[in-house]
DNA sequence: GGACACATGTAAACAGTTACATGATTCG
DNA sequence: CGAATCATGTAACTGTTTACATGTGTCC
């Protein structure tokens, strides 16, 4: 539902084509909003029918520049202030942590330390971005040094977390260890009754 | 895509029916990978279809018990290990963020402000969740832990962000009054040029 | 004139949401 | 017997991705 704002946010900025749009899209909004190109002609055309947009200018090779509509300015404002954000979504990075439980110990850590690189190369782009972006002095560009601080952040809480989850299943690796340490130990004194033959449990605890 | 995998990794823990299944993504999966009835009963029948998973019982009241077969494992297993996660995806609150140049700078820190408050509450609602959750030995456990701490880490950094943003646009605001009274002086004494009154400055460190 | 950037669109497929529809069993 | 819970499914709609299709200026 919000491929509209994002499209009247950038054009609340300047007036701009579909084409520039994408580029807009691309370098800007990549790790926020991303969009293809058929949406993007695709919401233009269903915000131009619906008012919040119009063409304001025809170039060559047809190019149309669209403009936002005073309508469209306070669709815009009405979704900044009165709407609730939806809060973190579908996150698969985390859907395959619930479930490194079938995979070995090893192929876990090893999957959490690579997560950890992951993190950590994206924090390294977002600081060159940081440092060979130019931040001008408009309003634009305080909100988008605030949601750059917002990704490096992330990306660096991110990669701690990895890290400690790697050594955490490290612990676990270990309490386990023990515990078959402590069940062998069993096995060797005979007088138990119904022994597990190799300590690979088929069910429960 | 992983809506797919999310099914496979309930179903290898245990095998369940489409209803029970939608128990789990409430409860242990809602914050990471959210999924409604009809999606499941639906990706289910697909399952069924590429042999990934079986239809392992019938229960009363027409009840389906689904259990993973080897192939679903085996795909499990590969997209586990070989397949990389798309990192974070389409992030609403952020994209706000970058539009908040067009609301004034005071609904901009309550916009800020409210998302801090917000991210306290999601944490404080892990906090009880890690508190009441019972935590058995279970492989699923150290994982299922392991993907709360993100969150519980996650939303630390969220709020810390959002109130550290808010001082950020308070300092914005004060350097724009700074401007705006010296350009008035330089309108009232004309005779000298460009001094830094407040220690506040538009550009540089 | 040929390559490249500019510029717009459509179609098919896949993913996700909301709403509706229906029936069976259990428990009080 | 009536309500709650268990249990499965379908239909219509919206959003997203991928691939295709086409034409226009500009610069070397």
């Amino acid at each position: 539902m919000s491929l509209k704002h994002a499209v009247l946010g950038l054009l609340a900025e300047s007036p701009a084509s579909g084409y520039d749009l994408m580029k807009l899209f691309n370098v800007s909004l990549s790790n926020v909003w991303p969009a293809t190109q058929s949406q993007v002609y695709g919401e233009l055309t269903k915000l131009t029918t619906a008012g919040l947009v119009e063409v304001a200018a025809h170039g060559p090779r047809g190019r149309k520049e669209y403009a936002i509509t005073d309508d469209g300015l306070a669709e815009l404002r009405r979704w900044l202030i009165e709407v609730e954000p939806t809060g973190q979504q579908r996150h698969d990075g985390l859907l395959r942590t619930f479930f490194l439980g079938i995979v070995t110990p090893l192929e876990a850590q090893t999957y959490l330390l690579h997560q950890a690189d992951r993190a950590a190369r994206t924090r390294a782009e977002l600081e060159h971005l940081e440092e060979t972006a130019q931040w001008d002095e408009e309003m634009i560009s305080v909100y988008g040094r605030i949601a750059l601080e917002y990704g490096l952040r992330m990306s660096a809480t991110q990669e701690e977390w990895a890290r400690w989850a790697a050594e955490e299943v490290n612990s676990a690796k270990a309490r386990k260890a023990g515990e078959l340490a402590r069940r062998q130990h069993e096995e060797a004194g005979p007088q138990e009754e119904s022994r597990q033959p190799d300590g690979a449990r088929p069910e429960g605890d």
